[in-house]
DNA sequence: ACCCCTTTTTGAACGCGTTTAAAAAATACG
DNA sequence: CGTATTTTTTAAACGCGTTCAAAAAGGGGT
């Protein structure tokens, strides 16, 4: 236990050292120019050492990622506990996550750049980063299951994976969003979810609900994960 | 004009031994082991006259983009040609372009990469790449104008640019798809298809109607180019 | 204090995409 | 034909992410 401890105390402080060092080099001159070299000088080591702790550059960044992740689950859990109106729940869950990723958001592009990669270690279907997404799909579940809206039975257990498949969306939407804030994002937010909550409506009357739950089967069966 | 083809036929002969090298490199080695000094060499060039001819590596692998647009249209006016219903012309016209990319899938994934890096010229939404995209969605709107179904009169005018970022999700699919020849694409583009088509037709419902066309407006609103 | 084993760091190198100044080849023109 | 201009090629270099064998540092057991 202590042993433990004080056996990794020193990798992980030079971990923070390591994500200091970058996360200063990367909001003040973005992530190209963040080389290695830099990030290893301003933490007081080598390259090598630097590869030591982290596999790639790509994986500094990624840490960033959980780590927007993590922050926003104070805010999302608010919003939970403060609302009902799945509405205003799934709206609230994806915001707080695009409210705390706001410093990130430059360099996030060149995350994305690595997730885009089909059959990189750190897209977002992947092996290696499928318990962030387990976990973030568990809070839409929440979101869902605890809001006082009428879902459709054959939809709602299906209904988390498709609002984070969604979110994927939407953040890619984010990176691309080049005005002030990503301002655009947080109005296409409101108003999809907001065209998403009409189409679970829609779905309870009779004879929409076919078409709804053709929509959850097409998902189901083409989801890109797993 | 004769005097402009001589003088241009030496660099366009150059270009297409690079690209006859580069294919042979990409479809033998992949894009990452294909490297520029390899394809230099089997060029019978040095590195630095092969950038005289593209500027990046990149640029070369989008040119093998833009070759399987061009080689999909005989067999996709072929298709418009021979059908009427909605459902197949649209399934045609991208059905069509996958199998003649089909041999370019996994070097595709390279120009991925690139065309999701926000901002960059090769990506779909770019200014650079805006003469390819116009085309595509005249196509488009060639297979939707053509076709026999009944389509919503605020809806019909849009729904080509609708359905080329569709097909560009599609791709993206695609690039992702590690079933044999990709044949689950396949899958998806016939079931996806449908559903847009119901979802055509039960627009023209009274009651539906503002649901597509809230539909419709979202997307003109947020459309991620332009 | 010593040895042993694991963790961490070093310094040099590799191969990559790309750039560049200068040379060479091709072409235009009087 | 000879000269001026443009097009193409060369050879060398740059900085990048990354790797690796070897050295150093750290810590436990005797």
């Amino acid at each position: 236990m202590t042993m433990n401890a004080t056996k990794n105390q020193k990798a992980a402080e030079t971990r923070q050292r390591i994500l200091d060092a970058s996360l200063k080099l990367f909001l003040e001159t973005g992530y190209e120019q963040a080389t290695m070299r830099k990030i290893a000088q301003l933490s007081g080591l080598t390259p090598g050492a630097t590869y030591y702790h982290f596999k790639t550059k790509e994986h500094i960044i990624f840490h960033f990622y959980e780590k927007s992740y993590q922050d926003h689950l104070e805010p999302a859990r608010a919003t939970l506990n403060n609302n009902k109106a799945l509405k205003t729940r799934i709206t609230g869950l994806i915001k707080t996550h695009l409210d705390v990723a706001r410093p990130y958001h430059q360099i996030s592009k060149a995350l994305f750049r690595v997730a885009s990669t089909p059959g990189h270690p750190l897209s977002p279907f992947s092996e290696e980063t499928r318990e962030l997404r387990e976990e973030n799909i568990s809070l839409l579940r929440e979101g869902v299951n605890g809001s006082s809206d009428r879902i459709p039975s054959g939809i709602k257990d299906k209904l988390p994976e498709i609002l984070w498949l969604f979110k994927i969306l939407i953040i890619i939407y984010w990176l691309f969003d080049t005005t002030p804030d990503q301002e655009k994002t947080d109005r296409l937010v409101d108003r999809s979810v907001d065209l998403i909550v009409r189409l679970l409506a829609i779905s309870n009357l009779p004879g929409m609900k076919s078409f709804s739950e053709r929509l959850v089967g097409l998902f189901e069966e083409f989801k890109p994960y797993q």
